[in-house]
DNA sequence: CATGAATGAGTGTTCATTCAT
DNA sequence: TATGAATGAACACTCATTCAT
């Protein structure tokens, strides 16, 4: 069930083995080079210097450049909702369990600038093809906040006279509102105001008064 | 005190003859290319062919391509500038002014957002010496708010507690903050109520209380 | 009404200028290398080294590799008909006018063995839409021995029970049918020889004994 | 006497063994993926995995891609020849003989037009180590023609007033001459009617007129 | 016997830029 | 003022082939 694509399809036998050393290095090299400049401009010959390795084994391991991109991306999500996973089950009470997210989302886009720099702008000038490559794998974070939206309807903590899905819409919005310009003028995140502020707000507007746990 | 960089000097009798044509069209081309597409994937032969000129007439006119950008760019923050002078001329009260400021390049930017991209997502992406050539650019617009807030501070209409330039840079980047998410998400801006609440955010918290005109 | 695709489309009121120096070199380089190699295994850098430009040019005159193959080959098919035309204009009779494009088609495939070998045997190995291409043009030639042909139907010259078409197919398939093994052994052909051969299993089998003028 | 070039030396025990399953497996890969298209234009990887195997495997076994390609045409031809001789032994007279190797040879080539088109027509565009390399496979086969034209004019059958390589040559000639069209213009091949008419042209050419058993 | 990892040398093509006129 | 011709330096991607195990 993990999500993969961008890697090209190597003999099925080996999925038990480890990533090649090279595969690694290639996509270390990338989320290094990610941190200078525009994926755009950073050029295969580029990515394979700083990897040590040759260039050919970027298309060996991968589709092409955008693949390798798709894959640390996907890499790097898959990451984070597993740690939101871990968080949630260790938490009671919708709203508690949104505002781990909250915090968490902000936390993980806040140590990972590159990856949210690639998320929230960058994908937004590649051709369509892509964008709905990625939205596919970013569709996986919208679906755990619509779940959880859902799940406070039903359990009465989250107002029902709204549709779970605009809700889930008007919050994801605000992070990613809250995250974009501490990415454009490279400011560090108030990542607990942040949430704090968001919560309050998602609080009196969301939530039921008096009513959550 | 124009802002002429990017530019190639021409024989000096032509300084005071308007652009010629050749000029002229190819500013208007790249500004049209910019509504569509990313500058670096914008290629010097799609604006020869938008211009209509010859793809050697840009370098005659501009350095390079770089130039030519910049050349806009300064062309628009120019004419931008010469607008928030006019509106100055017919405005008093310090806090009259600034709100005049606010309102106008909320406004500007919102319907030059080819613009607004270009200063404020993608030039963060050039190589450092573009990027300060862009802000020797903008310098122009924090000297002006600067000056506005020294000039309340001088009249008693600004608090003299808190430096001019933190307050000018909180000015300014409230506005940018305020700008970016209805860039990347090609939201309308709304430009009135943006204004509004930015001003009485900084009446509260920056002008002494009652002492506004 | 010449026939000029593989050209890349240049400002047209340059339509009475020759060809620049460059555009000649590259197609002539072409011409020579296919003397001696496989068009598929010369390399753009080959087509550049042997005419003495730089590589980018050819993609500045010719929309791609094939492009410039496209390009020679209509070239060459345009000159070999105009020369037909002359000769028909001096001739008189069905019969003899098809003796002589047969003869000026052995003539010229001897003496343009590249043509001949792409034209008969590398362009059924291209993918279809490059073959149709090339077929575009050789239609020409078919439409002008299927003219004579029923030229030749009109004024008697010519059984008329026999379709038309199904004749030119079969004076082409002896055509090619003649040249292939000499192309391939790389033998002479012998031109009188064949053209007298052909002729004459054509008079007995499609003319009319008899009515040959 | 065995054909066997483009093979690598293995160790010598294995000599007598019958070819491993790998090597045997990449052959019929090539000798599948020549149906469909160009031997140059088929990659070491699509012979990979074709046949299943590893693509490092095709280096072990065959000293290069062309090695691969020379052993499969070499082991056609052994193949061919081992069949010659079989129908060889079953005949009797010069002229049968001669007739049965015309007979076989054309149904061989249009039973494997694969071959056909790789012996006739790609080899020309090789370099001319490979040319010559596949020559000498070929050679076998002339040199079959002229033993029995020797045998001929030794038991009187044929005419010893021309050279027998030179009438040797000749039938070759006619023989590639008669499937060269069918090759290119995939048309089928009348095998018999062309075994019959060869055979009548060579019977008044070249045998002796009433002398045939 | 067979494989996964890795690579050197291209391959067609693009692009910003310069030069001569 | 403007242009047609020409180019150097990349660029993403491919392929036959080798090596260690």
């Amino acid at each position: 069930m993990a999500i993969q694509s961008g890697e090209k399809s190597l003999p099925n036998h080996a999925k038990e083995h480890a990533d090649p050393p090279g595969k690694i290095k290639i996509a270390n090299a990338l989320k290094t080079l990610l941190k200078e400049k525009d994926f755009n401009s950073i050029t295969s010959a580029e990515i394979a210097a700083t990897s040590g390795v040759n260039e050919a084994l970027i298309y060996r391991y991968y589709k092409d450049k955008r693949g390798l991109l798709h894959y640390i991306l996907s890499e790097y999500l898959r990451e984070s909702e597993s740690q939101i996973d871990q968080y949630l089950r260790d938490t009671r009470g919708t709203f508690s369990k949104l505002k781990r997210v909250i915090w968490h989302t902000l936390d993980t886009y806040d140590k990972n600038s590159i990856f949210a720099k690639i998320l929230l702008i960058e994908v937004r000038n590649f051709p369509g093809y892509f964008k709905s490559e990625t939205y596919a794998l970013a569709k996986h974070y919208s679906i755990l906040i619509l779940e959880l939206v859902k799940e406070g309807i039903e359990n009465g903590e989250i107002r029902n006279d709204i549709s779970a899905w605009y809700m889930m819409q008007t919050i994801i919005g605000a992070i990613e509102h809250l995250i974009l310009p501490s990415l454009i003028f490279d400011r560090k995140l108030e990542i607990d105001a942040c949430t704090e502020n968001l919560c309050q707000i998602l609080k009196s507007g969301i939530f039921k008064d008096g009513n959550v746990k």
